[in-house]
DNA sequence: CACTTGACCTGTCCGC
DNA sequence: TGCGGACAGGTCAAGT
Protein backbone atom coordinates (compact mmCIF):
# COMPACT_ATOMS: atom_id res chain seq x y z
CA UNK A 1 0.00 0.00 0.00
CA UNK A 2 1.53 3.01 0.95
CA UNK A 3 4.68 4.30 -0.64
CA UNK A 4 7.31 6.81 0.31
CA UNK A 5 4.64 9.82 -0.10
CA UNK A 6 2.22 8.07 1.85
CA UNK A 7 4.57 6.87 4.61
CA UNK A 8 5.99 10.61 4.77
CA UNK A 9 2.55 11.74 5.03
CA UNK A 10 2.00 9.53 8.66
CA UNK A 11 5.37 10.41 9.87
CA UNK A 12 4.20 13.96 9.82
CA UNK A 13 0.87 13.71 11.38
CA UNK A 14 2.27 11.41 13.99
CA UNK A 15 4.95 14.28 14.64
CA UNK A 16 2.21 16.12 15.25
CA UNK A 17 0.32 14.15 17.94
CA UNK A 18 2.76 11.74 19.51
CA UNK A 19 5.98 13.46 20.68
CA UNK A 20 6.23 13.36 24.60
CA UNK A 21 2.87 10.89 25.29
CA UNK A 22 3.62 8.13 28.03
CA UNK A 23 2.66 4.79 26.65
CA UNK A 24 0.51 3.27 28.79
CA UNK A 25 0.06 -0.21 27.12
CA UNK A 26 0.49 -2.44 23.98
CA UNK A 27 -1.97 -4.80 22.82
CA UNK A 28 -2.15 -7.26 19.75
CA UNK A 29 -4.44 -9.96 18.81
CA UNK A 30 -1.90 -11.30 15.95
CA UNK A 31 1.77 -12.30 16.29
CA UNK A 32 2.50 -11.72 12.95
CA UNK A 33 1.50 -8.26 13.27
CA UNK A 34 3.78 -7.74 16.59
CA UNK A 35 5.97 -10.52 17.66
CA UNK A 36 7.16 -9.06 20.74
CA UNK A 37 6.06 -11.03 23.83
CA UNK A 38 4.33 -9.12 26.99
CA UNK A 39 7.61 -9.42 28.81
CA UNK A 40 9.22 -7.13 26.22
CA UNK A 41 6.52 -4.68 26.21
CA UNK A 42 6.25 -4.35 30.19
CA UNK A 43 10.24 -4.08 30.33
CA UNK A 44 10.44 -1.85 27.29
CA UNK A 45 7.53 -0.30 26.60
CA UNK A 46 5.57 0.39 29.71
CA UNK A 47 6.43 3.85 30.96
CA UNK A 48 8.35 4.70 28.14
CA UNK A 49 8.06 8.22 26.20
CA UNK A 50 8.28 9.38 22.31
CA UNK A 51 10.89 10.85 21.49
CA UNK A 52 11.13 11.19 17.77
CA UNK A 53 9.35 9.74 14.63
CA UNK A 54 11.36 9.30 11.50
CA UNK A 55 10.82 7.34 8.15
CA UNK A 56 13.27 5.52 5.99
CA UNK A 57 11.93 4.21 2.45
CA UNK A 58 8.51 2.96 3.27
CA UNK A 59 9.41 1.75 7.43
CA UNK A 60 8.20 3.77 10.40
CA UNK A 61 10.35 4.43 12.97
CA UNK A 62 9.64 5.30 16.27
CA UNK A 63 11.84 6.21 19.01
CA UNK A 64 11.61 5.97 22.67
CA UNK A 65 13.26 7.68 25.27
CA UNK A 66 15.03 4.24 26.76
CA UNK A 67 17.23 3.69 23.72
CA UNK A 68 14.55 1.59 22.07
CA UNK A 69 11.78 1.70 19.20
CA UNK A 70 8.88 0.67 17.21
CA UNK A 71 9.43 0.10 13.56
CA UNK A 72 6.61 0.01 11.21
CA UNK A 73 6.24 -1.63 7.76
CA UNK A 74 2.30 -0.32 6.63
CA UNK A 75 2.86 -3.33 3.84
CA UNK A 76 -0.12 -3.47 1.24
CA UNK A 77 -2.87 -2.04 3.89
CA UNK A 78 -1.25 -1.21 6.62
CA UNK A 79 -2.80 2.06 8.74
CA UNK A 80 -1.65 4.13 11.70
CA UNK A 81 -4.26 5.71 13.24
CA UNK A 82 -4.30 8.37 15.86
CA UNK A 83 -7.47 9.09 17.96
CA UNK A 84 -7.04 11.51 21.40
CA UNK A 85 -10.35 9.86 22.50
CA UNK A 86 -12.97 7.22 21.62
CA UNK A 87 -15.47 10.45 20.83
CA UNK A 88 -12.89 12.43 18.59
CA UNK A 89 -13.72 10.50 15.62
CA UNK A 90 -17.38 11.56 15.66
CA UNK A 91 -16.09 14.93 14.01
CA UNK A 92 -14.78 15.34 10.13
CA UNK A 93 -16.91 14.33 6.83
CA UNK A 94 -17.88 10.21 6.34
CA UNK A 95 -15.97 10.99 2.72
CA UNK A 96 -12.57 12.06 4.57
CA UNK A 97 -12.21 8.68 6.33
CA UNK A 98 -12.58 4.88 5.58
CA UNK A 99 -12.89 3.82 9.36
CA UNK A 100 -15.46 4.58 12.18
CA UNK A 101 -15.05 3.72 15.78
CA UNK A 102 -12.00 1.79 16.77
CA UNK A 103 -10.53 -0.89 17.28
CA UNK A 104 -12.22 -2.42 14.61
CA UNK A 105 -11.74 -5.81 12.74
CA UNK A 106 -8.93 -4.84 11.33
CA UNK A 107 -7.14 -3.83 14.29
CA UNK A 108 -3.56 -5.83 15.08
CA UNK A 109 -1.92 -3.15 17.70
CA UNK A 110 -3.08 -1.10 19.79
CA UNK A 111 -0.89 1.53 21.95
CA UNK A 112 -2.58 3.79 24.34
CA UNK A 113 -0.74 6.19 26.07
CA UNK A 114 -1.49 7.49 29.52
CA UNK A 115 -3.33 10.48 28.98
CA UNK A 116 -5.79 8.06 27.35
CA UNK A 117 -5.07 9.06 23.89
CA UNK A 118 -4.48 5.27 21.21
CA UNK A 119 -2.27 5.28 18.14
CA UNK A 120 -4.42 2.13 15.93
CA UNK A 121 -2.47 -0.20 13.83
CA UNK A 122 -4.96 -1.22 11.30
CA UNK A 123 -3.85 -4.14 8.78
CA UNK A 124 -6.37 -5.94 6.52
CA UNK A 125 -4.45 -8.27 5.31
CA UNK A 126 -1.90 -8.98 7.61
CA UNK A 127 1.30 -8.55 5.89
CA UNK A 128 2.18 -5.41 7.65
CA UNK A 129 3.93 -5.53 10.69
CA UNK A 130 5.21 -3.72 14.19
CA UNK A 131 8.02 -4.68 15.97
CA UNK A 132 10.26 -3.37 18.76
CA UNK A 133 14.27 -3.22 18.58
CA UNK A 134 17.30 -1.63 20.07
CA UNK A 135 17.64 2.19 18.54
CA UNK A 136 20.99 1.11 17.85
CA UNK A 137 20.57 -1.87 16.26
CA UNK A 138 18.01 -0.58 13.67
CA UNK A 139 21.14 -0.08 10.76
CA UNK A 140 21.76 -3.22 11.35
CA UNK A 141 19.09 -5.08 10.39
CA UNK A 142 18.96 -6.67 6.70
CA UNK A 143 16.28 -4.37 5.46
CA UNK A 144 18.01 -1.17 6.51
CA UNK A 145 21.77 -2.43 5.71
CA UNK A 146 20.71 -3.15 1.89
CA UNK A 147 17.99 -0.12 1.45
CA UNK A 148 18.81 2.29 -1.43
CA UNK A 149 19.39 5.69 -1.03
CA UNK A 150 16.14 8.29 -0.41
CA UNK A 151 15.28 9.97 -3.35
CA UNK A 152 14.08 13.02 -2.21
CA UNK A 153 17.92 13.27 0.02
CA UNK A 154 19.83 16.06 -1.11
CA UNK A 155 22.60 14.41 -1.75
CA UNK A 156 21.39 12.11 -4.03
CA UNK A 157 22.14 12.78 -7.69
CA UNK A 158 21.08 11.76 -10.97
CA UNK A 159 24.62 9.97 -11.65
CA UNK A 160 24.47 8.05 -7.89
CA UNK A 161 20.66 7.13 -9.76
CA UNK A 162 22.10 6.79 -13.03
CA UNK A 163 25.02 4.10 -12.06
CA UNK A 164 22.73 2.60 -8.94
CA UNK A 165 20.56 1.28 -12.38
CA UNK A 166 23.28 0.33 -14.02
CA UNK A 167 23.68 -2.69 -11.92
CA UNK A 168 20.92 -3.85 -13.24
CA UNK A 169 20.94 -3.46 -16.93
CA UNK A 170 19.69 -6.18 -18.48
CA UNK A 171 16.36 -5.95 -16.24
CA UNK A 172 12.98 -4.13 -16.81
CA UNK A 173 13.09 -0.35 -15.82
CA UNK A 174 9.68 -1.02 -13.83
CA UNK A 175 11.21 -3.89 -11.47
CA UNK A 176 14.16 -2.04 -10.92
CA UNK A 177 12.24 1.01 -9.66
CA UNK A 178 10.70 -0.88 -6.95
CA UNK A 179 13.84 -2.88 -6.05
CA UNK A 180 14.37 -1.10 -2.58
CA UNK A 181 17.85 -2.21 -2.71
CA UNK A 182 18.47 0.34 -6.00
CA UNK A 183 16.36 3.16 -4.49
CA UNK A 184 13.93 3.39 -1.01
CA UNK A 185 10.61 4.06 -1.04
CA UNK A 186 8.91 3.97 -5.05
CA UNK A 187 5.96 1.51 -5.05
CA UNK A 188 3.87 0.55 -8.08
CA UNK A 189 1.46 3.94 -8.75
CA UNK A 190 4.58 6.21 -8.72
CA UNK A 191 6.84 4.03 -10.66
CA UNK A 192 3.89 4.26 -13.47
CA UNK A 193 3.26 7.77 -12.95
CA UNK A 194 7.69 8.80 -13.04
CA UNK A 195 7.44 6.40 -16.04
CA UNK A 196 5.00 7.78 -17.86
CA UNK A 197 6.13 11.66 -17.52
CA UNK A 198 9.55 9.95 -18.24
CA UNK A 199 7.60 8.49 -21.84
CA UNK A 200 9.52 5.72 -21.21
CA UNK A 201 8.36 1.95 -21.70
CA UNK A 202 8.14 -0.21 -18.37
CA UNK A 203 9.40 -3.41 -19.81
CA UNK A 204 12.38 -0.89 -21.58
CA UNK A 205 15.62 -3.18 -20.30
CA UNK A 206 17.79 -0.83 -18.81
CA UNK A 207 20.74 -0.77 -20.69
CA UNK A 208 18.72 0.61 -23.70
CA UNK A 209 17.84 3.98 -21.79
CA UNK A 210 20.28 6.90 -22.44
CA UNK A 211 21.72 8.77 -20.01
CA UNK A 212 19.37 11.90 -20.82
CA UNK A 213 15.92 9.85 -20.17
CA UNK A 214 17.71 8.86 -16.97
CA UNK A 215 18.53 11.85 -15.81
CA UNK A 216 14.94 12.67 -16.89
CA UNK A 217 13.42 9.81 -14.90
CA UNK A 218 15.51 10.79 -11.79
CA UNK A 219 14.17 14.68 -12.07
CA UNK A 220 10.61 13.07 -12.80
CA UNK A 221 10.67 10.90 -10.15
CA UNK A 222 11.60 13.57 -7.28
CA UNK A 223 9.00 15.95 -8.63
CA UNK A 224 6.41 13.24 -8.42
CA UNK A 225 6.86 11.97 -5.06
CA UNK A 226 7.45 15.98 -3.67
CA UNK A 227 3.82 16.76 -5.00
CA UNK A 228 2.46 13.86 -3.82
CA UNK A 229 3.35 14.42 -0.42
CA UNK A 230 2.11 18.35 -0.91
CA UNK A 231 -1.04 16.19 -1.68
CA UNK A 232 -1.46 13.96 1.13
CA UNK A 233 -0.04 10.91 -0.80
CA UNK A 234 -2.59 8.62 -2.72
CA UNK A 235 -5.48 6.64 -1.36
CA UNK A 236 -6.65 3.77 -3.58
CA UNK A 237 -8.44 1.48 -1.42
CA UNK A 238 -7.19 1.30 1.89
CA UNK A 239 -4.52 4.08 2.47
CA UNK A 240 -5.55 6.54 5.52
CA UNK A 241 -3.09 8.82 7.40
CA UNK A 242 -2.30 9.75 11.16
CA UNK A 243 -5.81 11.44 11.45
CA UNK A 244 -7.55 8.75 9.11
CA UNK A 245 -8.24 10.60 5.99
CA UNK A 246 -7.72 10.52 2.75
CA UNK A 247 -5.30 11.78 0.67
CA UNK A 248 -5.59 13.46 -2.80
CA UNK A 249 -2.43 12.66 -5.40
CA UNK A 250 -4.68 10.05 -7.20
CA UNK A 251 -7.10 12.82 -8.68
CA UNK A 252 -3.77 14.40 -10.16
CA UNK A 253 -2.40 11.19 -11.66
CA UNK A 254 -2.11 10.54 -14.93
CA UNK A 255 -2.00 6.66 -15.57
CA UNK A 256 -2.09 5.45 -12.34
CA UNK A 257 -5.89 3.80 -12.16
CA UNK A 258 -6.74 5.87 -15.43
CA UNK A 259 -7.19 2.96 -18.22
CA UNK A 260 -9.58 3.58 -20.97
CA UNK A 261 -9.05 7.42 -20.16
CA UNK A 262 -7.32 9.60 -22.49
CA UNK A 263 -3.73 10.38 -21.55
CA UNK A 264 -3.40 14.07 -21.04
CA UNK A 265 -0.33 15.03 -23.22
CA UNK A 266 -1.95 13.08 -26.13
CA UNK A 267 -5.09 11.58 -26.07
CA UNK A 268 -4.25 8.21 -26.62
CA UNK A 269 -6.33 5.87 -24.21
CA UNK A 270 -4.65 4.79 -21.52
CA UNK A 271 -3.47 0.79 -21.42
CA UNK A 272 -3.55 -1.40 -18.29
CA UNK A 273 -1.72 -4.37 -18.37
CA UNK A 274 -0.03 -6.97 -16.51
CA UNK A 275 3.96 -6.51 -15.86
CA UNK A 276 5.99 -9.02 -13.34
CA UNK A 277 2.83 -9.69 -11.75
CA UNK A 278 1.72 -6.16 -11.08
CA UNK A 279 -0.84 -4.06 -12.73
CA UNK A 280 1.10 -1.75 -15.04
CA UNK A 281 -0.46 1.44 -16.44
CA UNK A 282 0.81 3.18 -19.61
CA UNK A 283 0.12 5.63 -22.59
CA UNK A 284 0.94 3.02 -25.40
CA UNK A 285 1.47 5.81 -28.23
CA UNK A 286 3.64 7.75 -26.17
CA UNK A 287 5.64 5.06 -23.98
CA UNK A 288 7.48 2.26 -26.16
CA UNK A 289 10.34 -0.29 -25.74
CA UNK A 290 13.62 0.67 -27.04
CA UNK A 291 15.05 -2.44 -28.99
C1' DC B 1 23.95 -14.85 -10.03
C1' DA B 2 19.77 -12.56 -11.91
C1' DC B 3 15.33 -12.73 -13.17
C1' DT B 4 10.45 -14.36 -12.49
C1' DT B 5 6.72 -16.45 -10.13
C1' DG B 6 4.13 -17.76 -6.13
C1' DA B 7 3.08 -17.14 -1.30
C1' DC B 8 1.59 -14.50 2.42
C1' DC B 9 -3.86 -12.63 3.93
C1' DT B 10 -8.55 -10.47 3.68
C1' DG B 11 -11.94 -8.15 1.22
C1' DT B 12 -14.30 -6.48 -2.83
C1' DC B 13 -15.82 -6.46 -7.35
C1' DC B 14 -17.19 -8.50 -11.74
C1' DG B 15 -19.09 -11.95 -14.79
C1' DC B 16 -21.89 -15.99 -15.27
C1' DT C 1 -28.40 -13.98 -4.97
C1' DG C 2 -24.59 -17.21 -5.18
C1' DC C 3 -20.17 -18.61 -6.56
C1' DG C 4 -15.64 -18.60 -8.61
C1' DG C 5 -11.92 -15.97 -10.04
C1' DA C 6 -9.22 -11.89 -10.47
C1' DC C 7 -7.31 -8.22 -8.23
C1' DA C 8 -5.21 -4.99 -4.50
C1' DG C 9 -0.37 0.28 -2.80
C1' DG C 10 4.87 -4.89 -0.74
C1' DT C 11 8.26 -7.96 0.24
C1' DC C 12 10.21 -12.69 0.64
C1' DA C 13 11.45 -17.38 -0.69
C1' DA C 14 11.92 -20.58 -4.04
C1' DG C 15 11.94 -21.76 -8.61
C1' DT C 16 14.51 -21.63 -13.33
Amino acid sequence: MPELPEVETIVRGLNKFLLGKKILSVDSNNPKSFPNSQTDVDKFLIDSTILSITRRGKVIIINLTNSYSLIIHLKMTGQLIYRDNESSFAGGHPNDSLVGSLPDKSTRVVVKFTDSSNLFFNDQRKFGWVRLLPTIEIPNIDFFKKLGPEPLDTNFNWLEFYSRLKKRSKSSIKPVLLDQTIIAGIGNIYADESLWMSKIHPATKVDKLSKTKIRNLYNNIRIILSFSIEKGGSTDRNYLNAEGKKGSYLEFANVFRKENQPCSRCGTTIVKFKLYGRGTHICPKEQRIIK
